[in-house]
DNA sequence: AGTTACGTTGACGTTAACGTAATCATAAAT
DNA sequence: ATTTATGATTACGTTAACGTCAACGTAACT
């Protein structure tokens, strides 16, 4: 397998080396494999996952925290679909499934709002550049 | 006028007195006008400021050195642009707005770029809430 | 007029998200 | 076989964006 070690991931991801061992520190990104020596190697697959979590962070505004709630999240209702899938148990809680719904979809409707103020802000913007332009073409 | 004092400018922001005392404090805002007993008085356009201000915050995930960036930008094209308009005399420097306008295309690419993975974002939380549906349709 | 509520200015405290420096082990290059 | 570079761990430092508390003055209510 192709390994990585933290200095190529991070040159890969756009962030340091201490930021990749902080998430890993607080948990929000998997521990990756370790050599003999200790040292870190990391899979095309983690820098993946590690460059999702930077978008996220960078682009949505997620703190640290509201992202490994996610992370959480997703990964349990994947988990209960693969269940669900494959032996037709139903060991979820119906209410703990409820919850969760709710809480997606208020996360939707806030990033829409988050959306639609961006829009509005980037006509601004093109505005802004409109009338600077305007005074350059003379 | 109807004047609007600090806890009631807070209640109508969603913010905390003590951040905009901060945001003031650090040039973000102007000051607003004072009692005679130093209190500070609001107009409803120094709250739309304010809101405004919160906005780019929150939405945008601007620091607020990039927003104080930002509006001076826009005072100044603003500015220029009104002299130009008036007295046909262009004080402003070529290269200058130039490089304002520069600046200004360079947020508007970020800025749909951020959209862009904002709409992905959506998208994989519009699928979880599918698959949080289907279990809970059973 | 007295009390309660609200406002003001310091000044120190707090938290997240890393930065930086020291010290040591291992890997790579010469 | 040494340098030299890279990685790990530990621990203290830093910055932005406020929170909180103290001490005080002023408004507002009764």
């Amino acid at each position: 397998m192709n390994w990585i070690k933290i200095d190529e991931a991070a040159k890969m991801t756009g962030i340091t080396k201490r930021a990749i061992r902080y998430y890993e520190e607080i948990g929000l990104i998997q521990p990756p494999e370790r050599s003999d020596g200790q040292v870190r190697l990391y899979t095309e697959e983690d820098i993946e996952q590690l460059k999702r979590v930077v978008d996220a962070k960078e682009v949505l505004g997620f703190s640290l925290q509201e992202l490994q709630h996610f992370l959480s999240i997703k990964g349990r209702v994947l988990e209960h679909k693969v269940q669900y899938e494959t032996s037709r148990d139903k060991t979820f809680k119906q209410s703990e499934l409820e919850e969760i719904a709710a809480g997606l979809k208020e996360q939707r409707d806030m990033l829409e709002e988050k959306m639609e103020k961006m829009k509005s802000f980037q006509n601004e913007l093109k505005d802004l550049i409109q009338k600077v332009e305007s005074l350059l073409k003379v």
